[in-house]
RNA sequence: GCUCCGAUGGUGUAGCACGGCCAAGCAUUCCGGCCUUUCGAGCCGAUGACUCGGGUUCAAAUCCCGGUCGGAGCACCA
């Protein structure tokens, strides 16, 4: 169905120096599960893979013990497996430190590390004057004999650091030199406190990125320095270097997505958990009704631009509900409803339809006896003025008199405006919204018990989920 | 401050690597009209952009130089 449509373009560009397959990967840390950011270079490498063929990796960097949430490790691949992100390999760099602790054996015996037993300030002092450390000239069995001891645990952390060699002179201080290895002392989730001596992302990036065998890496333009600072492991080693491309940042207007933030929302009870619908992550989203697709379409649509931009909620909402709306059934929702007589002599039967371009799925009717009100959204009839005339969608037409409504037969104005209602016997439900506000009332009959995506005419669509509804969009 | 990146309508993009086919395409929003017993969908129409200044050239959104603005990095985070 939705294949159908015609994408002429928006069209990823093509990758530089392809040769045949290609091995590309996402590298999460687990802080927490996936956010619609996330999705994005999900998707670009996703959509990659799928063009050329090859592998996708997904490297959960865990090398920080202290930025570690345990459910992460599960919560992320759900995340990616719900957006049809489809990973062929999964590597969790804790599990690796054996491999990491070799290479560096190895460099350290090349003379490409050092090990530095030197306060932080003064080390960074003297690379922002572009002066060697003593340490920088030991030999490489000193160094070997210190790194024994680093992972011994004879020092605390602060203490002593691997320092990659790389060029005093570079132009940006933070490319000088860079730290390969500290010390961590905090228990790691996974591993306990087995390790203490922890690869700082430079280098564990290198190295996985060289063993998996990366042939291009997409990432965002805050890596841009780390590139520069991963290629001299590259040249250290003779490893052949991936195709790098980076993209801008992508700024999410109006959405909370700071893990921190979040945990602690959780934690004090503000939100209910990571799927709180006040929040951006693909739980959240995914509950309000969003489609893979959706988020699909909308990163291919917006590229690959270095340049940084404005995640368009606007345009996002439309590629969805171009999704959603085909299998969107419709329903009243009259939002804090009064009763209201209709004043009518005889029975009222309403007639409308489930789809109105699915008249296959049939009408949803109901009956309205004399005497018997009905209910309607109070904000909409205080805004009527007396004796106006309105259209009760699919029902009748009335005129406002005092507290009720007069019922009239039908005439031919057309312009009338047209106002949904519900039948006594309703449904309360509450739809929740995403800035936090609820919104409760009626919903009509036929509608109780339905779960998924409808749109409640003239309000919105909204996700059904065990009668409460969440709001996703107009 | 230093290093590095970027700049097309309200928003998101196409085009720029090989200057002419671009008095700039598409999507979305807004506005108007049609259709319609939804403020959804559809149809028609309208408004709206190449950051600025120089240079090269017969010709520049596309190449060069400078300014401006925006962003990123300057961690023993990723």
């Amino acid at each position: 169905m939705i294949r159908e449509k015609k994408d002429e373009k928006h069209e990823l560009p093509e990758l530089e120096n392809v040769a045949g397959k290609v091995v590309m990967r996402m590298a999460p840390s687990p802080s927490g599960p996936l956010h619609i950011g996330h999705s994005r270079m999900a998707i670009l490498n996703d959509e990659y893979v799928r063009r050329y063929g090859g592998e996708l990796i997904l490297r959960i960097e865990d090398t920080n013990p202290e930025n570690i949430d345990i459910e992460a490790y599960d919560l992320i691949p759900q995340d990616l497996n719900w957006l049809g992100v489809h990973v062929t390999k999964k590597v969790i760099q804790s599990s690796r430190m054996d491999i990491y602790y070799n290479i560096a054996r190895e460099m350290i015996r090349k003379g490409f590390l050092y090990i530095l037993e030197k306060d932080q300030e003064l080390f960074r002092e003297l690379k922002l004057k572009s002066i060697a450390a003593e340490e920088r000239s030991y030999s490489p069995e000193t160094n070997e004999e210190k790194f024994d001891r680093l992972l011994s645990g004879y020092y605390d952390e602060g203490e002593a650091a691997v320092v990659m060699k790389t060029d005093l002179n570079h132009p940006n201080p933070s490319v000088r030199d860079w730290i390969a290895f500290r010390i961590n002392t905090s228990p790691h989730p996974l591993t306990g406190s087995k390790y203490s001596l922890y690869p700082t992302m430079n280098f564990s990036v290198s190295v996985d990125d060289h063993l998996l065998g990366l042939t291009h890496v997409i990432r965002g333009i805050d890596h841009l320095v780390n590139t520069e600072k991963q290629k001299y492991m590259f040249e250290a080693n003779k490893w052949k270097i991936p195709e790098y491309f980076h993209y801008g940042f992508i700024s999410i207007p109006d959405t909370i997505l700071k893990t921190s933030v979040i945990k602690q929302g959780i934690k004090s009870g503000k939100y209910s958990g990571w799927d709180d619908i006040r929040l951006g992550t693909i739980m959240a989203l995914k509950k309000r009704g969003y489609r893979p697709e959706a988020f699909r379409k909308y990163w291919i649509n917006s590229g690959m631009r270095e340049s940084n931009a404005t995640f368009s909620w606007e345009i996002f909402n439309s590629i969805n509900r171009e999704i959603i709306d085909y299998d969107a059934k419709r329903f009243f929702f009259v939002k804090d409803p009064v009763e209201i007589k209709l004043n009518n002599t005889g029975k009222l039967k309403s007639h409308a339809a489930i789809h109105p371009e699915r008249p296959e799925l049939g009408y949803r009717e109901y009956e309205i006896n004399p005497d018997s009100p009905i209910y309607f959204p109070s904000e909409e009839f205080d805004k009527l003025g007396e004796n106006s005339t309105v259209r009760l969608k699919d029902l009748c037409i009335v005129f406002k008199s005092g507290n009720e409504f007069k019922y009239v037969p039908e005439n031919n104005d057309k312009k009338l405006k047209i106002i949904q209602w519900c039948p006594l016997g309703s449904d309360n439900i509450e739809i929740y919204k995403p800035d936090g506000t609820v919104d409760s009332g009626k919903i009509e009959p036929l509608a109780s018990g339905k779960n998924g995506v409808v749109q409640l005419e003239r309000y919105g669509y909204v996700n059904l989920l065990n009668n409460r509804g969440f709001y996703l969009h107009r």
